[in-house]
RNA sequence: GGGCUCGUGGUCUAGUGGUUUUGACGUCGCCCUUACACGGCGAAGAUCGCCGGUUCGAAUCCGGCCGGGCCCA
C-alpha cells in the first residue's frame, strides 16, 4: 500500500498528538554543557504552582517554545529549563484552609511539610498540561525553588549580597499586612478605590480634616502650607492633642495642600507614604499606636486592643460626645492594599532587613538588554527612576526561604554559617563557632524569612550554574521571557541581583508578552465568568491550535482577546495542510523526487522565487520574536500561494505524463518541506505527523531551519501574470456561468514578456491557450444595442416599439456616435439622452472574442 | 494626576508617508472540478475615533480632544 493511501482522509489531533507525546524522547532536548554549539540558554519563568497552568502562562510558553524550536534548528545549543516558584502566602493560605488549621496550630516544620507536599502534587499536575502543550521542555534542568540545593543558593547569595553590604538591617517604616501579619514590599501593594469618611473635627481650635481618626494616637504634628496666610499665627506653636492630650508641633511644608480639607493636616507615624516623608525631613518622633496584628497598642489609652475600624468608630464617638466632631463628608480615595487579601496595608515601623537599590547601575545594565519589543524599555526606566524606598525583603512568614543568621544573645552580634553548611534553618541549628565578638555560645536564630522573589529572582544565576566560585561560563542567559505585568518586580529584582552578585547583566535580550484578556476584552476574572482554561482548547482543537492561536492572536508585547474563531482558523489551516500533504504524496508516489532535474517551467520557477522570498520573511521575523509575522507569510505561502495558485496551476502537468512533470514534482516537493520545517516550531505535532509520511523514519524537529534561497526575478513578475491571467479567466467563466472546469475553445494571451508557460494555463483553463508577444489587432463592432426602456418607454409610450426598431437599423457608427432626431413611420422625432447604448463586440482575425485585460496583459477568449 | 499602549468593514485583526486599506470569522451568490464542501470561485460591507497642523500627498508624522487597556501616584 502507497504511503499516500496510508495517509488518513482526516487529520485527527487526538491520536496524532497523544502518539508523538509517547514518540518523543525528553533527552533530544537536554541542554548539553560540554557542546561545541552556541548556547542558546532561557531563563524561563518558575510559575506559581497553583495546580492550574493558566491561558496566560500558556501563552508566554508557546512564544518561549517558538523559538527554542527555532533555535535548535539554527543550531544552537538550547536550555529551556522549567522552574517552580513554591514559596510564598497563597500556598499557606491554602494549606489553612484545606486542613481548617492557621499557621499557630501546628510547629514550624510540619506547617512547612504541608506546604512542600501540597506544592509537589500541584507541580505534577501542571507539569501534565506543560506536556500536553507540546513545549520542548529540558526537564534536565527543572528546579523547584522550595528544595534544599535551590533554596541553599538563595541562602548563598543573601550572605554575598551581605557581604557586599547590599544587604542591611534596620529600623524603618514598611508596608505592612496586619491580616497576614507580615511586611511587604511597594511592588506587592494593590491600589484599590474605595470610599470613606473625611471627618472635620476641633484639635486645639485648628480645623484638621482626617480619614484616620484612629491614628490620633499616633499625632506626632500638624503641617501647614508655609503661604497659607490662615495660619500665620501657629508659626512656632505647639497644639494640644484632642482626646489624648500630648504636645505637638506645628510644622510648615511646601507639601501641603491648602486647598485639601482646611489646608491644616495632621502628621501621624503613620497615615501614608507622605506622613512617612515628614517624619524623616522633620525628625519627628514615632508613636505606634497600631501593632503588627492591627490592633491599638498602650499609647492609645482606653482604645487599646481594637482594631483599626473598631477604634476609629469609638473615637468618633468620643468626638461627637465632647462636640469636636464637626461635619464628615464622603470621599473616595486610592487605598493600599495586601495584593492577595486586600487588607489596607498599614505603614509599621519594624526592624526588617533591606536590599539598597542602586538605579544608576540596575538602570545601565538594563539598557545593554535589547527589549522585545522596545518600548517595554520605558517601563523599567520609570519604575527605576522613582524607587524611593529601598527594598523590603523580610517576611514574618513561615513557608519561605529562611534568613541564615543567628544573633549572640550575650553582645547581640550577628553570626553567619559557614557557606559549606548551606542550607541551614537557624531557628532548628546553632552555630559551629563561637560570637566573634564576645566569644558566646548562646544565639537566637532570625526567625523572619525572605521575600519569595529573593527566590526567584536568582533563577537565571541558577539555570547557568552558578555557585558563589565565580561568573558561571554560560552566564549572562540569552534571553528572558516573561509578562509587562511582572517588569517592575521579576525583571527589575532579577537585573539588581544579577548586577551584585556578577556585576554583569543577566541576559542578552529580554522579549514581552502581553496578558491574555477573555473573550468580552476584559481581564480573565472568576467574578466576570470569562475564563478560559488551556484544558477546554486542547480538548475541543489540540495542543497546535492553540499555539497557533498564541501565534498570531496578536503582534508580540500586545494582551490578546481570547476568540475561538482564532482557534477554529487554526484548525483549518492543519486541515488545509493534510490536504496539501495527501496532494503531494500523490504525486511523489506516481514517480519519486529527482533532486537534480532543471527547474525550467515558468510556474515552478514562480513557486520557487516565492518560497525564497517567503523564507526570507519568516526568518527576519522568527529573529525579531514577531511570531504572528512569521506565521501569517507562512500560512500565506501555503494556502494562498501553494495550494490555490501553484497547484492549481500545474495539476495538469502532473496529472499528465509530460516529461515537465519531473520539475514540477521537485518543486512541489521542496516548497512542502520547506513549509513543515518552518511550520514545526508552531505546530510540531501536525509537522512531525506530515514528516513522517513525507520522509518516512526521520523527525521534523531534528532538521535544520530553512534556509533556501532561489534569485529570479523575470520569474516572480511573469509568474505573477501568470497567476493574474489564469484567475481572471477563470473569473470571466464564472461570470459567463461556465464551471471552471468547463471547456473554453481559443485563449489568447498577448503578453509583451512571457514566452511560454508549458501549457500549464491551457490545461488549467481547459482552453487552447496561444501565447503572443506581439500587438493584439482587435476590430470592435457593435453587436447589440441595450435600450434604458425607463427613458424610452416614458418618451414615446405606444410608439417605444417602433422606435427600437428603427434604432436598429441604424448604421453601426450612428449608434456609436447617434444623431440628434431618428424617423419613426415617416415622423421626425428627437433621440432622447440615454435612450440608448451600443454593445460591442471584438474581433480578431475575423473571429468575434471576449477581451480581459490583466496590467499590460490583453487576453482574448474566442466566442462560439 | 503621570507614564506606556491601543482606537481600521457587524466582530477580531494587518498595515506606520505614496497609486484602488490586509486577512480571518460572519453575511450573500455560484460551484460536490479525481488533495480538501473543515473546500473553491466571486460579491456586498470601512467618513482608518474626532478636530486642527506639516506635506505635492497622511490610516500612517506632529498637536489637541474623546474613548479603552495596562502600570503607577
Amino acid at each position: 500500500m502507497g504511503l499516500a493511501e496510508k495517509l488518513p482522509k482526516n487529520y485527527e489531533f487526538a491520536p496524532v498528538e497523544e502518539k508523538w507525546r509517547g514518540t518523543w524522547r525528553d533527552e533530544d532536548n537536554y541542554f548539553d554543557r560540554n557542546s561545541k554549539k552556541p548556547p542558546f540558554v532561557i531563563d524561563t519563568p518558575p510559575p506559581y504552582p497553583t495546580g492550574n497552568f493558566h491561558i496566560g502562562n500558556a501563552l508566554n510558553w508557546c512564544y518561549i517554545d517558538f523559538f527554542a524550536r527555532y533555535k535548535r534548528m539554527r543550531g544552537y545549543n538550547v536550555m529551556f529549563p522549567q522552574g517552580w516558584d513554591c514559596h510564598g502566602l497563597p500556598t499557606e493560605v491554602k494549606v489553612e484552609e484545606t486542613n481548617k488549621i492557621t499557621k499557630n496550630d501546628v510547629s514550624r516544620e510540619e506547617f512547612r511539610r504541608m506546604c512542600r507536599e501540597l506544592t509537589e502534587k500541584n507541580i505534577e499536575a501542571m507539569r501534565l498540561t506543560l506536556r500536553r502543550l507540546g513545549f520542548s521542555t529540558d526537564w534536565s534542568n527543572e528546579y523547584v525553588t522550595m528544595r534544599p540545593e535551590y533554596y541553599g543558593r538563595t541562602q548563598l547569595s543573601f550572605l554575598r549580597m551581605l557581604d557586599l553590604g547590599y544587604i542591611y538591617q534596620s529600623e524603618h517604616p514598611v508596608n505592612y499586612c496586619t491580616r497576614c501579619e507580615t511586611a511587604i514590599a511597594f511592588a506587592e501593594v494593590a491600589y484599590d478605590e474605595r470610599t470613606t469618611q473625611l471627618n472635620y473635627f476641633d484639635f486645639d481650635n485648628i480645623e484638621i480634616a482626617t480619614t484616620r481618626p484612629e491614628l490620633l494616637a499616633a499625632c506626632v504634628a500638624v503641617a501647614t502650607h508655609p503661604a497659607d496666610e490662615r495660619y500665620h499665627n501657629l508659626k512656632g506653636k505647639s497644639l494640644r492633642v484632642p482626646i489624648f492630650g500630648h504636645s505637638v508641633p506645628v510644622i510648615r511644608d511646601e507639601a501641603v495642600d491648602p486647598a485639601f480639607g482646611s489646608g491644616a493636616v495632621m502628621i501621624c507615624t503613620f497615615g501614608d507614604k507622605q506622613d512617612v516623608h515628614w517624619w524623616k525631613q522633620h525628625n519627628l518622633p514615632l508613636r505606634r499606636a497600631i501593632d503588627r496584628r492591627g490592633k491599638m497598642t498602650d499609647i492609645a489609652g482606653k482604645y487599646r486592643g481594637m482594631s483599626a475600624p473598631e477604634c476609629r468608630e469609638a473615637i468618633l464617638a468620643d468626638m461627637k460626645e465632647q462636640g469636636i466632631l464637626k461635619r464628615q463628608e464622603q470621599l473616595t480615595q486610592r487605598v493600599g492594599t495586601c495584593w492577595r487579601c486586600k487588607t489596607p496595608i498599614e505603614i509599621l515601623s519594624e526592624r526588617q532587613w533591606f536590599v539598597k537599590i542602586r538605579p544608576d547601575e540596575i538602570l545601565k545594565a538594563a539598557k545593554e538588554i535589547a527589549w522585545y519589543p522596545e518600548h517595554m524599555f520605558l517601563r523599567m526606566e520609570n519604575w527605576v527612576s522613582q524607587m524611593e524606598w529601598d527594598w523590603c525583603i523580610s517576611r514574618q512568614r513561615i513557608f519561605a526561604t529562611p534568613i541564615p543568621v543567628w544573633f549572640c544573645k550575650k553582645c547581640g552580634e550577628m553570626a553567619v554559617p559557614d557557606e559549606k553548611d548551606l542550607p541551614i534553618d537557624p531557628t532548628l541549628t546553632k552555630p559551629k563557632h563561637p560570637c566573634k565578638k564576645c566569644g558566646g555560645t548562646e544565639f537566637a536564630g532570625e526567625e523572619d524569612v525572605l521575600d519569595t522573589w529573593m527566590d526567584s529572582s536568582i533563577s537565571v544565576l541558577n539555570v547557568t550554574g552558578w555557585d558563589g566560585s565565580g561568573i558561571p561560563k554560560i552566564f549572562p542567559a540569552q534571553i528572558r521571557p516573561q509578562g509587562h505585568d511582572i517588569i517592575r518586580t521579576w525583571a527589575f529584582y532579577t537585573i539588581l541581583r544579577s548586577v551584585a552578585l556578577t556585576g554583569r547583566r543577566p541576559w542578552d535580550q529580554i522579549v514581552i508578552n502581553g496578558m491574555v484578556l477573555g473573550e468580552d476584552g476584559f481581564k480573565m476574572s472568576k467574578s466576570r465568568g470569562n475564563i478560559i482554561m488551556p484544558e477546554q482548547i486542547l480538548e475541543k482543537y489540540g495542543a497546535d491550535a492553540l499555539r497557533q492561536w498564541a501565534a498570531t492572536g496578536a503582534a508580540t508585547g500586545s494582551d490578546i482577546m481570547f476568540n475561538w474563531n482564532d482557534v477554529i482558523a487554526a484548525s483549518r489551516f492543519q486541515t488545509k495542510t493534510w490536504n496539501i500533504a495527501k496532494f503531494v504524496l500523490l504525486q511523489l508516489e506516481k514517480e519519486g523526487i529527482d533532486e537534480n532535474v532543471p527547474v525550467t517551467a515558468l510556474a515552478d520557477r514562480w513557486l520557487l522565487a516565492k518560497l525564497s522570498e517567503t523564507t526570507e520573511q519568516v526568518t527576519v521575523a522568527m529573529e525579531k520574536y514577531l511570531f504572528d509575522d512569521a506565521l501569517r507569510a507562512i500560512k500565506e505561502f501555503a494556502w494562498d500561494v501553494l495550494a490555490d495558485n501553484y497547484i492549481e496551476l500545474v495539476k495538469g502537468r502532473l496529472y499528465a505524463d509530460d516529461s515537465s512533470r519531473k520539475g514540477a514534482v521537485l518543486a512541489l516537493a521542496t516548497a512542502f518541506d520547506a513549509i513543515l520545517r518552518m511550520l514545526a516550531p508552531f505546530v510540531p505535532y501536525f509537522t512531525e505527523e506530515c514528516y513522517s509520511f513525507f520522509r518516512p523514519g526521520q523527525s521534523v524537529h531534528k532538521q535544520l531551519w530553512v534556509t533556501f534561497t532561489y534569485d529570479d526575478q523575470k520569474a516572480l513578475a511573469e509568474g505573477d501574470a501568470l497567476v493574474k491571467v489564469v484567475a481572471e479567466v477563470r473569473k470571466y467563466k464564472h461570470d459567463s456561468g461556465l464551471a471552471l472546469n468547463a471547456p473554453l475553445g481559443k485563449v489568447t494571451v498577448y503578453s509583451p514578456h512571457t514566452e511560454s508557460d508549458e501549457g500549464d494555463a491551457a490545461r488549467a483553463l481547459n482552453a487552447s491557450v496561444h501565447w503572443r508577444n506581439d500587438t493584439a489587432q482587435l476590430a470592435r463592432i457593435v453587436t447589440d444595442i441595450s435600450f434604458d426602456n425607463s427613458v424610452v418607454g416614458k418618451t414615446f409610450r405606444k410608439q417605444a416599439q417602433a422606435f427600437k426598431d428603427a434604432v436598429k437599423k441604424l448604421p453601426p457608427e450612428q449608434l456609436e456616435h447617434p444623431p440628434e432626431t431618428i424617423s419613426i413611420d415617416g415622423s421626425i422625432v428627437r433621440i432622447p439622452e440615454n435612450a440608448f447604448t451600443p454593445i460591442f463586440s471584438y474581433v480578431e482575425e475575423g473571429e468575434k472574442v471576449d477581451v480581459l485585460t490583466v496590467g499590460d496583459v490583453i487576453v482574448t477568449v474566442g466566442k462560439k
